[in-house]
DNA sequence: CGGGATCCGACTAGATACTG
DNA sequence: CAGTATCTAGTCGGATCCCG
């Protein structure tokens, strides 16, 4: 197996330990909405209430814990400006930018999965 | 946007719905180790024990209620053969072979995003 | 507007023991 | 060998209230 070699040594991100590329994907996109995140920002930046708008079934609370991770991650970049009332805006940073072909892959794939299951 | 029209209908699966591809390809691949036992089969056939060792900080519960999963939304074949002691094979299916190439993405993402990092 | 803090119920996953 | 059953601890996400 080609990528056991590869990653033989142990990968760490936020003190976990992961022993393939996968998971480590995995963590960083598979919450529950952070990779429709993503596919959101990429198509362009937005204030959070049109996040909100977008995720109108997803708290406050979860969409803001979502997008901290995002940040934190260096996927997502949040730019606040300092005013009255305030504004904030996510965008993509160049590496959560790179992850964009998964995503469409991700999303071509779950069509026909969802078509073709729907005919069986 | 594009794929907003397209997913317009929305996709069931398994008494969820989902408005775009990529939640139904998380639903079915997202969880914690569904998309790592996926790309060991795609390697090889596998007995439950292969597997257990393969994912030993794992437990047997676990194991089978995603490969259960996996088995049910149609990704993996499931070989009983009738003896004692029993022996069951994993493999993929011809439909959990066509996911192998968000695998592969997944993997190299994975892997260069944990190198990036720890060189930051 | 864009959050943070806290509380609480629901679900998840681990430990353990048992089975064909 | 390849599971299942049960119980429990831990986690996650929703609701609510408060803040700059």
């Amino acid at each position: 197996m080609q990528q056991n070699q590869a990653t033989a040594e142990l990968m760490t991100l936020r003190d976990r330990e992961y022993k393939c590329g996968i998971d480590v994907t995995l963590a960083l996109v598979g919450g529950k909405w952070k990779a429709s995140i993503l596919w959101h920002l990429a198509q362009e930046t937005m204030r959070f209430s049109d996040l909100q708008r977008q995720f109108s079934d997803t708290t406050r609370k979860m969409l803001t814990q979502q997008l901290r991770e995002l940040e934190t991650d260096g996927l997502v970049h949040r730019k606040v400006y300092p005013q009255v009332p305030p504004k904030v805006e996510y965008s993509l940073t160049d590496q959560g930018r790179t992850i964009f072909p998964i995503l469409e892959l991700m999303c071509d794939w779950g069509r026909n999965y969802a078509q073709a299951g729907n005919q069986a």
